[in-house]
DNA sequence: AATGGTTATGCAAACGGTTGCAGAATGAAT
DNA sequence: ATTCATTCTGCAACCGTTTGCATAACCATT
């Protein structure tokens, strides 16, 4: 038979809602049956259930958290388990509990959520990945569920979110670049219409600009975040124009140009990547990279969620997450 | 104001009671009053609140799932997140949830699991990770509490679990290398005490063996599962004797025997690993590995522990999950 | 018409907490 | 001794389901 709260409360011989307070901490309960209450808890080693109370409370303390279904996408993004596992580690300070689950359209993902939410599963929810206009966020926003989002969007009135400075990410990147004696800069990015995508060309621009180089367009490539577009990317580079570096927006992306350098014979060549994987790490020579510390992402996201639902005063609506750029020159 | 039993019941003109069976499909309910519910629910956009049932029925549908705190090892190890999601998929499936969280001393995580289990949050666990004597293990024994394993324990009575066949998988990986023309092979592999390194040593021994070719103990080294480490092991190997071919048990440790083959300048010796990560695929040539299907292993883990929950006839206490060589060279 | 056997539904008590409100107990003030 | 304010605790209703038991309604049988 399981320890519940009227156990405890026979044998501290106190009602139950006295037991109740106890737990809550309310200040009305006098140190003296605190303590009796206590004593009893430990002794019957009660644990409340949770259930019920969020039953009673109406406040399920559970975040949801849906991922891509795309298992190659997850495995080659170290980004998602980093973000998930910064989650769990806020979540538990502040005894949140997360439901983990999965989906694959845009339109499940809705539905995914419309049931998590409806069925008293959830209080707020973390998105780890925002499209363009993102209908689920349009559709948390219309039915005023609380939510987070990884990556500032494009229209941040009254949204939740964390992100890197991605422009100054950018910037000390292609200043290191320049730094390193090199003048004629090439950019690959992912798709501009990605605001991540957007800010880094500008801080790009703005260091080639500010160290009085000149912003060329024939050097700035847009592409998908795989290798194969990277080398491709790197091939039309190396056929059109002449460079001495490459900045990327991304370590898949700087793997393929590193492969279409090796190939064509090049040498010399400094790439960089971003997001600091292990890929980068194991590369010989290792790439130079940018840490975005996903895990804090995650870690913060959670924390701004969670003060809005807990409805602090102080609760902030975005947050930014340090960088550092990582190099692997010896 | 949330749509509740009652409203249904109320619009339907039945009772709470009727309403909820036919949520069950309780087999006493006429069709006709069926349909008029079913038309209720659909009108109200009914969700029933799963809190109020997890109370009433006292199962709360839900599996834990501990992950260690330590994010570099999580995003080295792709490992983890394709448990994760097939750990989802297959819950998804059956309606069940998952509830995440992490933990880093082996006395961490039985506290976890124990508050999980004891406040009413979970039926069931997912272990990912199993030591030697695991404590984790004993404490949910001890206490009856359901779980599966993912890695094949050494005492397997009344055990779940789900497994690759690692004798079979090295067995495979040492019978291609010997057809490509190699007959003094190498194994580097984790720690002899780990179940997993005893079955592919044994499937490498077996295979060296059915070839005709001789097992000898200066070829077989035993390091933890690093890049440093299978490099130094290489080193090792390279100083002491002669060898074609590195067997590891591991993409990391066979990474940091190519470095050692690189920088000693030794030409042709075929390297293999475990495990399919990117790192391997990312390889200049790309690494000779074995896919164990990591995602199929959390999908059957999480099918055999609910199997046991629902108390399902059929349910297995063990499954095997298949491996697939994977040769990269062109 | 009375009886009996089904079948379909409702009643009410649970599940284990929380919380507004009432009121007992205490001490201070008149 | 009475009144009042204050502090602490208990009563009972409630959160939204499920489910054992009772029973109404129906049909078939005698």
């Amino acid at each position: 038979m399981r320890i519940t709260i009227k156990d405890v409360a026979k044998l501290a011989k106190v009602s139950p809602s006295t037991v109740s307070r106890v737990l809550t901490d309310h200040p009305k309960i006098s140190t003296d049956t605190k303590e009796r209450v206590w004593k009893a808890m430990k002794e019957l080693d009660y644990h409340p259930n949770v259930t019920a109370r969020k039953l009673a409370t109406n406040a399920t303390r559970t975040l949801g958290l849906v991922l891509p279904n795309d298992v190659k996408l997850l495995a080659e993004n170290p980004f998602f388990i980093q973000v998930l596992t910064g989650i769990t580690t806020y979540a538990r300070q502040k005894d949140y509990y997360i439901i983990l689950t999965n989906a694959g359209t845009e339109e499940d993902e809705i539905k995914t959520l419309n049931h998590l939410f409806r069925s008293n599963l959830i209080d707020g929810v973390i998105m780890t990945v925002v499209r363009e206009e993102d209908k689920c966020a349009q559709f948390l926003k219309e039915n005023n569920h609380p939510f987070v989002v990884i990556g500032k969007p494009e229209e941040t009135d009254d949204m939740i979110w964390v992100d890197n400075d991605n422009f100054q990410a950018m910037y000390e990147v292609v200043n290191y670049i320049i730094r390193q004696g090199n003048t004629r800069i090439a950019f690959i990015g992912g798709s501009e219409a990605l605001t991540v995508t957007k800010n880094r060309l500008s801080g790009y621009k703005m260091a080639i600009t500010n160290r009085g180089l000149h912003v060329e367009s024939e050097l700035i490539k847009e592409v998908k975040f795989t290798e194969e577009e990277g080398y491709k990317a790197t091939m039309e580079l190396i056929k059109e124009t002449t460079f001495d570096a490459i900045a990327t927006t991304d370590d898949l992306i700087a793997i393929g140009a590193l492969k279409a350098i090796r190939d064509t014979g090049k040498k010399d060549i400094l790439v960089t990547g971003f997001n600091n994987t292990p890929i980068a790490t194991y590369q010989n020579p290792p790439l130079t990279t940018v840490e975005i510390n996903a895990d804090k992402l995650g870690y913060y996201a959670a924390k701004l969620i969670i003060s809005k639902l807990q409805q602090e005063e102080s609760s902030l609506n975005s947050y930014i997450v340090d960088t550092k750029l990582i190099q692997h020159n010896e």
